[in-house]
DNA sequence: AACTCGGGGAG
DNA sequence: CTCCCAGAGTT
Protein backbone atom coordinates (compact mmCIF):
# COMPACT_ATOMS: atom_id res chain seq x y z
CA UNK A 1 0.00 0.00 0.00
CA UNK A 2 2.72 2.22 0.89
CA UNK A 3 4.30 2.38 -2.83
CA UNK A 4 3.71 5.66 -4.31
CA UNK A 5 1.22 6.74 -1.44
CA UNK A 6 1.34 8.51 1.87
CA UNK A 7 1.60 7.26 4.57
CA UNK A 8 -1.12 9.40 6.38
CA UNK A 9 -3.72 8.41 3.52
CA UNK A 10 -2.69 4.56 4.05
CA UNK A 11 -3.14 4.01 7.58
CA UNK A 12 -7.04 3.62 7.53
CA UNK A 13 -7.37 1.21 4.60
CA UNK A 14 -4.63 -0.89 6.10
CA UNK A 15 -6.99 -1.70 9.15
CA UNK A 16 -9.98 -1.50 7.17
CA UNK A 17 -7.82 -3.97 4.41
CA UNK A 18 -6.81 -6.05 7.16
CA UNK A 19 -9.97 -6.40 9.45
CA UNK A 20 -11.17 -8.06 5.81
CA UNK A 21 -8.30 -10.20 4.65
CA UNK A 22 -6.83 -11.20 8.53
CA UNK A 23 -4.17 -13.54 7.15
CA UNK A 24 -2.90 -14.91 4.23
CA UNK A 25 -5.29 -17.56 3.67
CA UNK A 26 -8.03 -15.15 3.85
CA UNK A 27 -6.30 -12.84 1.28
CA UNK A 28 -5.64 -15.69 -1.09
CA UNK A 29 -8.99 -17.27 -0.96
CA UNK A 30 -10.50 -13.97 -1.49
CA UNK A 31 -12.37 -13.12 -4.91
CA UNK A 32 -10.50 -10.41 -6.92
CA UNK A 33 -13.20 -8.62 -6.91
CA UNK A 34 -13.69 -7.93 -3.26
CA UNK A 35 -10.05 -6.84 -3.14
CA UNK A 36 -9.90 -4.43 -5.87
CA UNK A 37 -13.23 -2.66 -4.32
CA UNK A 38 -11.16 -3.12 -0.86
CA UNK A 39 -8.46 -1.21 -2.14
CA UNK A 40 -10.17 1.98 -3.36
CA UNK A 41 -9.19 4.51 -3.15
CA UNK A 42 -5.78 4.25 -3.13
CA UNK A 43 -4.94 3.79 -6.64
CA UNK A 44 -2.22 1.59 -8.56
CA UNK A 45 -5.01 -1.26 -8.89
CA UNK A 46 -2.12 -3.93 -10.27
CA UNK A 47 -0.90 -3.76 -6.87
CA UNK A 48 -4.05 -4.54 -5.02
CA UNK A 49 -3.97 -7.91 -7.70
CA UNK A 50 -0.61 -8.45 -7.09
CA UNK A 51 -0.87 -8.34 -3.31
CA UNK A 52 -3.48 -11.24 -3.89
CA UNK A 53 -1.14 -13.17 -5.93
CA UNK A 54 1.53 -13.24 -3.81
CA UNK A 55 -0.47 -14.67 -0.89
CA UNK A 56 -1.74 -17.42 -3.49
CA UNK A 57 1.75 -18.03 -3.98
CA UNK A 58 2.67 -18.20 -0.24
CA UNK A 59 -0.23 -20.06 0.31
CA UNK A 60 0.54 -22.54 -2.15
CA UNK A 61 4.18 -23.00 -2.48
CA UNK A 62 5.73 -21.79 1.45
CA UNK A 63 3.07 -23.45 3.52
CA UNK A 64 1.70 -19.59 4.17
CA UNK A 65 4.78 -18.61 5.71
CA UNK A 66 6.23 -15.81 4.06
CA UNK A 67 9.97 -16.43 2.98
CA UNK A 68 13.12 -14.95 5.02
CA UNK A 69 14.65 -14.70 1.77
CA UNK A 70 15.09 -11.50 -0.47
CA UNK A 71 15.65 -12.96 -3.83
CA UNK A 72 12.72 -15.16 -2.78
CA UNK A 73 10.54 -12.05 -2.01
CA UNK A 74 11.90 -10.08 -5.07
CA UNK A 75 10.21 -13.18 -7.51
CA UNK A 76 6.96 -12.32 -6.10
CA UNK A 77 4.11 -9.97 -7.98
CA UNK A 78 4.78 -6.50 -6.97
CA UNK A 79 7.47 -6.64 -4.28
CA UNK A 80 10.80 -5.14 -6.00
CA UNK A 81 13.98 -3.87 -4.34
CA UNK A 82 12.45 -1.72 -2.09
CA UNK A 83 9.77 -3.97 -0.28
CA UNK A 84 11.73 -6.61 -0.39
CA UNK A 85 14.74 -4.92 1.71
CA UNK A 86 12.05 -3.36 3.96
CA UNK A 87 9.82 -6.83 4.95
CA UNK A 88 13.94 -7.95 5.61
CA UNK A 89 14.95 -5.51 7.62
CA UNK A 90 11.52 -4.30 9.47
CA UNK A 91 9.60 -7.76 9.95
CA UNK A 92 12.91 -9.76 9.82
CA UNK A 93 15.31 -7.34 11.51
CA UNK A 94 17.47 -8.17 8.56
CA UNK A 95 20.55 -5.77 7.90
CA UNK A 96 18.75 -4.63 4.67
CA UNK A 97 18.72 -1.05 3.52
CA UNK A 98 15.24 -0.20 2.18
CA UNK A 99 15.73 3.02 0.13
CA UNK A 100 12.39 4.67 -0.54
CA UNK A 101 12.07 8.25 -1.91
CA UNK A 102 12.88 9.72 1.58
CA UNK A 103 15.65 8.44 1.92
CA UNK A 104 17.38 8.65 -1.57
CA UNK A 105 16.50 12.24 -1.48
CA UNK A 106 18.59 12.55 1.83
CA UNK A 107 21.38 10.37 0.71
CA UNK A 108 21.77 12.81 -2.60
CA UNK A 109 21.84 15.64 -0.62
CA UNK A 110 24.02 14.52 1.89
CA UNK A 111 26.71 13.21 -0.34
CA UNK A 112 25.96 14.98 -3.27
CA UNK A 113 25.67 11.56 -5.39
CA UNK A 114 23.03 11.77 -8.77
CA UNK A 115 20.06 10.57 -8.70
CA UNK A 116 20.74 7.15 -10.13
CA UNK A 117 22.92 6.28 -7.48
CA UNK A 118 20.75 7.50 -4.35
CA UNK A 119 18.12 4.86 -5.48
CA UNK A 120 20.42 2.20 -4.70
CA UNK A 121 20.53 -0.11 -2.11
CA UNK A 122 24.11 -0.44 -1.80
CA UNK A 123 24.62 2.87 -2.36
CA UNK A 124 24.41 2.58 1.79
CA UNK A 125 26.70 -0.28 1.98
CA UNK A 126 29.08 1.20 0.21
CA UNK A 127 29.24 4.41 2.53
CA UNK A 128 28.69 2.00 5.39
CA UNK A 129 26.34 4.33 7.17
CA UNK A 130 23.66 1.63 7.71
CA UNK A 131 24.43 0.64 11.22
CA UNK A 132 24.20 -3.08 11.71
CA UNK A 133 22.25 -4.85 13.81
CA UNK A 134 19.72 -1.35 13.70
CA UNK A 135 18.57 -1.46 10.29
CA UNK A 136 14.67 -1.52 11.03
CA UNK A 137 15.19 1.34 13.41
CA UNK A 138 17.90 3.38 11.80
CA UNK A 139 15.37 3.41 8.07
CA UNK A 140 12.56 4.53 9.87
CA UNK A 141 14.31 7.32 11.09
CA UNK A 142 15.63 8.32 7.89
CA UNK A 143 12.46 8.44 6.05
CA UNK A 144 10.75 10.28 8.84
CA UNK A 145 13.69 12.76 8.41
CA UNK A 146 12.93 12.93 4.98
CA UNK A 147 9.13 13.02 5.71
CA UNK A 148 9.15 16.07 8.04
CA UNK A 149 12.75 18.09 7.86
CA UNK A 150 14.47 16.60 4.86
CA UNK A 151 11.87 17.78 2.68
CA UNK A 152 11.78 17.63 -1.20
CA UNK A 153 10.84 21.65 -1.34
CA UNK A 154 11.35 23.46 1.57
CA UNK A 155 13.67 21.64 3.83
CA UNK A 156 14.12 22.53 7.13
CA UNK A 157 17.44 22.40 7.52
CA UNK A 158 17.56 25.07 10.77
CA UNK A 159 16.30 21.81 12.21
CA UNK A 160 18.26 19.09 10.71
CA UNK A 161 20.44 17.14 13.19
CA UNK A 162 22.97 16.06 10.52
CA UNK A 163 23.17 19.53 9.19
CA UNK A 164 27.30 19.90 9.59
CA UNK A 165 27.38 16.71 7.21
CA UNK A 166 25.11 18.02 4.77
CA UNK A 167 26.59 18.59 1.16
CA UNK A 168 23.84 20.80 -0.04
CA UNK A 169 22.75 21.98 3.13
CA UNK A 170 24.77 25.13 2.23
CA UNK A 171 22.94 25.88 -0.84
CA UNK A 172 19.51 24.91 0.54
CA UNK A 173 19.52 27.22 3.05
CA UNK A 174 20.88 30.26 0.26
CA UNK A 175 16.96 29.52 -1.13
CA UNK A 176 19.06 28.33 -4.11
CA UNK A 177 16.43 25.66 -5.78
CA UNK A 178 18.27 22.26 -5.78
CA UNK A 179 19.35 20.86 -9.51
CA UNK A 180 15.79 21.08 -10.57
CA UNK A 181 15.25 18.28 -12.91
CA UNK A 182 12.84 19.22 -15.79
CA UNK A 183 9.65 17.50 -14.53
CA UNK A 184 7.23 18.32 -17.63
CA UNK A 185 4.28 16.27 -16.63
CA UNK A 186 1.30 16.12 -19.37
CA UNK A 187 -2.23 16.59 -17.31
CA UNK A 188 -3.86 13.74 -15.47
CA UNK A 189 -7.59 14.30 -15.99
CA UNK A 190 -8.36 12.94 -19.73
CA UNK A 191 -5.47 11.05 -19.70
CA UNK A 192 -5.96 7.09 -20.24
CA UNK A 193 -4.60 6.22 -16.38
CA UNK A 194 -7.61 8.67 -15.33
CA UNK A 195 -10.19 6.95 -17.36
CA UNK A 196 -8.38 3.78 -15.98
CA UNK A 197 -9.26 4.88 -12.19
CA UNK A 198 -12.89 5.88 -13.37
CA UNK A 199 -14.03 2.57 -15.32
CA UNK A 200 -12.32 0.04 -12.22
CA UNK A 201 -14.44 2.54 -9.52
CA UNK A 202 -17.67 2.59 -11.87
CA UNK A 203 -17.44 -1.54 -11.75
CA UNK A 204 -16.80 -1.19 -7.62
CA UNK A 205 -20.70 -0.38 -7.79
CA UNK A 206 -21.32 -3.46 -9.68
CA UNK A 207 -22.67 -6.37 -7.42
CA UNK A 208 -21.29 -9.84 -7.98
CA UNK A 209 -23.11 -11.14 -10.68
CA UNK A 210 -24.36 -8.27 -12.41
CA UNK A 211 -22.16 -6.73 -15.41
CA UNK A 212 -22.49 -3.83 -17.32
CA UNK A 213 -22.82 -2.52 -20.81
CA UNK A 214 -19.96 -1.00 -22.49
CA UNK A 215 -22.57 1.91 -23.82
CA UNK A 216 -23.13 2.35 -20.35
CA UNK A 217 -19.99 2.10 -18.89
CA UNK A 218 -19.06 5.08 -21.45
CA UNK A 219 -22.02 7.41 -19.70
CA UNK A 220 -20.50 6.78 -16.23
CA UNK A 221 -17.29 7.89 -16.92
CA UNK A 222 -17.96 10.61 -18.84
CA UNK A 223 -20.18 13.41 -19.88
CA UNK A 224 -19.69 13.73 -23.34
CA UNK A 225 -19.55 9.93 -24.17
CA UNK A 226 -20.89 8.96 -27.88
CA UNK A 227 -20.91 5.96 -29.68
CA UNK A 228 -18.07 6.48 -31.74
CA UNK A 229 -16.22 6.70 -28.55
CA UNK A 230 -16.91 3.33 -28.62
CA UNK A 231 -13.70 1.98 -30.40
CA UNK A 232 -11.50 4.65 -27.21
CA UNK A 233 -12.81 2.84 -24.79
CA UNK A 234 -12.14 -0.93 -26.10
CA UNK A 235 -9.12 -0.34 -25.95
CA UNK A 236 -8.88 1.33 -22.76
CA UNK A 237 -10.78 -1.98 -21.60
CA UNK A 238 -8.39 -4.49 -23.14
CA UNK A 239 -5.57 -2.76 -21.23
CA UNK A 240 -7.77 -3.10 -17.96
CA UNK A 241 -8.66 -6.77 -19.23
CA UNK A 242 -4.24 -7.51 -19.92
CA UNK A 243 -3.91 -6.52 -16.33
CA UNK A 244 -6.11 -8.83 -14.59
CA UNK A 245 -8.64 -5.57 -13.62
CA UNK A 246 -11.78 -6.26 -15.23
CA UNK A 247 -13.13 -9.09 -16.89
CA UNK A 248 -15.54 -9.08 -20.09
CA UNK A 249 -18.21 -11.60 -21.07
CA UNK A 250 -18.94 -13.02 -24.03
CA UNK A 251 -21.68 -10.46 -24.25
CA UNK A 252 -19.28 -7.83 -24.41
CA UNK A 253 -20.15 -6.79 -21.18
CA UNK A 254 -17.64 -6.02 -18.23
CA UNK A 255 -17.54 -6.57 -14.77
CA UNK A 256 -14.64 -6.83 -12.30
CA UNK A 257 -12.53 -10.15 -12.36
CA UNK A 258 -14.12 -12.96 -10.22
C1' DA B 1 16.61 5.00 -19.72
C1' DA B 2 11.92 6.03 -20.49
C1' DC B 3 6.92 4.88 -19.82
C1' DT B 4 2.97 3.39 -17.54
C1' DC B 5 0.22 2.82 -13.61
C1' DG B 6 -4.18 6.37 -9.26
C1' DG B 7 -5.73 9.28 -6.45
C1' DG B 8 -5.67 12.45 -2.60
C1' DG B 9 -3.56 16.27 -0.25
C1' DA B 10 -0.31 20.20 0.29
C1' DG B 11 1.22 24.54 -1.43
C1' DC C 1 -2.83 24.76 -11.15
C1' DT C 2 1.79 21.62 -10.03
C1' DC C 3 4.18 18.60 -7.20
C1' DC C 4 4.57 14.68 -4.16
C1' DC C 5 3.97 10.16 -2.33
C1' DA C 6 7.57 3.86 2.41
C1' DG C 7 7.85 1.69 -6.32
C1' DA C 8 7.33 -2.03 -9.71
C1' DG C 9 7.00 -3.93 -14.31
C1' DT C 10 7.52 -3.44 -19.14
C1' DT C 11 9.66 -1.88 -23.32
Amino acid sequence: MLQQTGVERVKKKYVEFLELFPDIETLAGASSADVIRAWSPLGYNRRALNLKRTAELVVAEYRGQIPRDEETLKSFPGIGPYTAAAVMAFAFHEDKAPVDTNISRILRRLFGIGRDVAKREDALMAQKILPLGKASAWSQALMDLGATICLPRKPLCHECPILEYCDAAPKLIAGGDEDTAPKSSSPYVGSTRYYRGRIVEALRGVPDGSSLGVLDLGHMIRDDFTSSDLNWLQLILFGLREDGLIAIEDSGDVTLPV
